[in-house]
DNA sequence: CAATTTCTTGGTAGCGCTACCATCCCCTTC
DNA sequence: GAAGGGGATGGTAGCGCTACCAAGAAATTG
């Protein structure tokens, strides 16, 4: 009895403390802090002088259990290493800084499975959104990305059919616009390389791939994959592949940048010259692309506009306004450099 | 009166649902999902049943606020598109993965003011660990870290004075390593490249000083830096400065791969012969360094070990016992490669 | 000037869970 | 056989906050 209210919180001052230093209810406490517009100038005045004093601070698990309502976003990509997902991730993080939202990150790993995982992790704190990378969500994860009861945006790509809001560019279109170059550019013998053939990596391959029969170029054996992830040593490894299978090889376009620096440190090795006897597009247009020598012709993505976009659609779905477009294409850029310029 | 349940949750299953349907209390249903050794056998596993037809998953923030703890770990680095921190988080994450604890990161963009603020926010949700970048908080951060109330683990450096547990490597003996080395391949006019000269990188200085300074080498003009973010463009552009103050210079000591790739470059570009005319070091050794050509030298440093270590060590501090290590040195390692092969 | 609307403010009753304490039962122990 | 101990189970009372509703004051209306 003698102090009910030390029992278990850590000493912390609640709203109840604010409200009686200011004079008020505790109700009018929790209303200034949310919606100053709806308490009287005065007041608002005083209890603001009183959670400074105080050092007042939400518990923001009280305020989720009581509101059924989490400041939450939560973020699903496949990998954390990855720049590309990396920097979707910053415009994400840069986009929430100033708001009272926190973020909670999952890494799926590229698995389906653990997507699914982590939605039902995620599920019962109720986000305020949820951001996932991809459309390729199982018929499970996608259902409950429909029940989530929240605005969900997927990001990475373009389709017809998303959840609910989509921000992305076509991976297809990349993959074609980076092949047509090289054929503009005077290659033939062109080949696809690619690690870790994802949902979107599957797609610029189809984009090269119609690119090449259109031009009437398409030779299977011109395609060199692997699931293994990709990586600078791994796109030596399979450029040394690809042009064992054919010699006569005259370019590549690469799944990535990781594997079009690879195939240019090879080149370097095995002092095949770049651009003339081999030419290389990479994907994603990292920074190192320009700095490369020669510096490297890519697919500029517009990846940390994308994350800042994402929660741009989410905050104005949640504040009640649906946006206009539910499904907005970033598209990208071919950046055309000496490493096809032949 | 009529259904008082539906009021506010979403219809979602609590634990109330479930005692009733496995005909118990709800403080059993509780204990048998987080103490199962505590609860018979029998009903336990009537439990379980009854939650796995309802489909029950308890609400984290119900359970954090009556718990006085959230099972969140809260984690701080300065950057997410570094691929270092990426390494880190990504240790945290798989070490995190099968536990019931969630992940909150916040992006302090290398800013003690940032840190101070995200602290502020990650405070009141009463993490169940604090894992931080860096020991160079503000005073006030530090305080922040001192109460709250959890296990705290600095990551990335050592030191004698951590505010709770410390996993990392000694950024001074790596930069010394480096310097140390590259005197013995026989290079003497050796140059200290470095851009956004964070904590880190400024005790990596202090070693390249030392190194120089007892080989007798010192001068401050070898040195080059700026606050600028580091990048690959950034590293040829640092190192084409360094060359027009010192044209004599026979090396680089380089605060991180990105700007060894970028020093790599622009003697490409140059046609200047390494490891011949020049010897390059990079540190953290990213996968690129072995990949390169030449291959770049450069200081393994154990980022995902680093990551994975500081939860274990949280994690034993949260089950109570406290790990007879506080402090944890994991090392480094110099990876002789081409570029330093005189 | 009464009636109506609007704006402020507060009280009450939970949100779903767990800490704390009480109870009950079964087994030892002497 | 009574007393004591330990394990299993449950009831009660919050954790700190906000949704909902009510009420009084002020502003607007006819």
């Amino acid at each position: 009895m003698s102090k009910p209210r030390s029992r278990r919180g850590g000493g912390r001052p609640t709203i109840a403390d604010v409200a009686r230093r200011a004079g008020v209810g505790a109700i009018t406490v929790s209303r200034a802090l949310r919606e100053p517009g709806r308490v009287s100038e005065d007041l608002r005045r005083q209890i603001q002088a009183a959670v400074d004093e105080l050092g007042y601070v939400p518990d923001p698990n009280a305020r989720a259990l009581a509101s059924a309502r989490a400041e939450v976003f939560g973020v699903l990509v496949p990998s954390l290493t990855n720049n590309v997902f990396a920097e979707v991730v910053r415009g994400i993080y840069d986009s929430l800084s100033d708001s009272p939202f926190r973020i909670q990150l999952g890494n799926t790993h590229y698995s389906g499975l653990e997507e699914e995982r982590l939605l039902q992790v995620f599920g019962p704190q109720r986000p305020a959104a949820l951001i996932v990378a991809g459309i390729d969500q199982t018929p499970t994860a996608r259902r409950l990305l429909e029940t989530a009861g929240c605005p969900v945006v997927q990001v990475m790509e373009t389709g017809p059919d998303p959840v609910d809001m989509l921000v992305g560019f076509s991976h297809l279109d990349g993959g074609r616009a980076a092949t047509e170059h090289m054929i503009e550019a005077g290659y033939r013998r062109i080949g696809f390389i690619g690690a870790r053939m994802d949902p979107r990596s599957q797609r610029r391959l189809a984009g090269y791939r119609t690119a090449m029969e259109t031009a009437s170029l398409f030779d299977p054996r011109l395609v060199t994959t692997t699931p293994v992830p990709s990586s600078i040593p791994l796109g030596r490894e399979l450029f040394r592949d690809a042009l064992a299978k054919v010699p006569t090889l005259e370019g590549v376009f690469c799944n990535n940048d990781d594997i079009a620096l690879g195939v240019l440190f090879e080149c370097h090795r095995a002092a095949i010259a770049v651009p003339k006897t081999i030419g290389i597009t990479g994907f994603n247009d990292l920074d190192m692309m320009q700095s490369a020598f020669p510096s490297i012709t890519s697919i500029r993505t517009p990846r940390y506009e994308i994350g800042r976009r994402a929660v741009a659609m989410a905050l104005a779905a949640i504040s009640g306004k649906r946006p206009e477009q539910r499904i907005v294409d970033l598209g990208f850029e071919l950046r055309r450099r000496e490493s096809t310029a032949r």
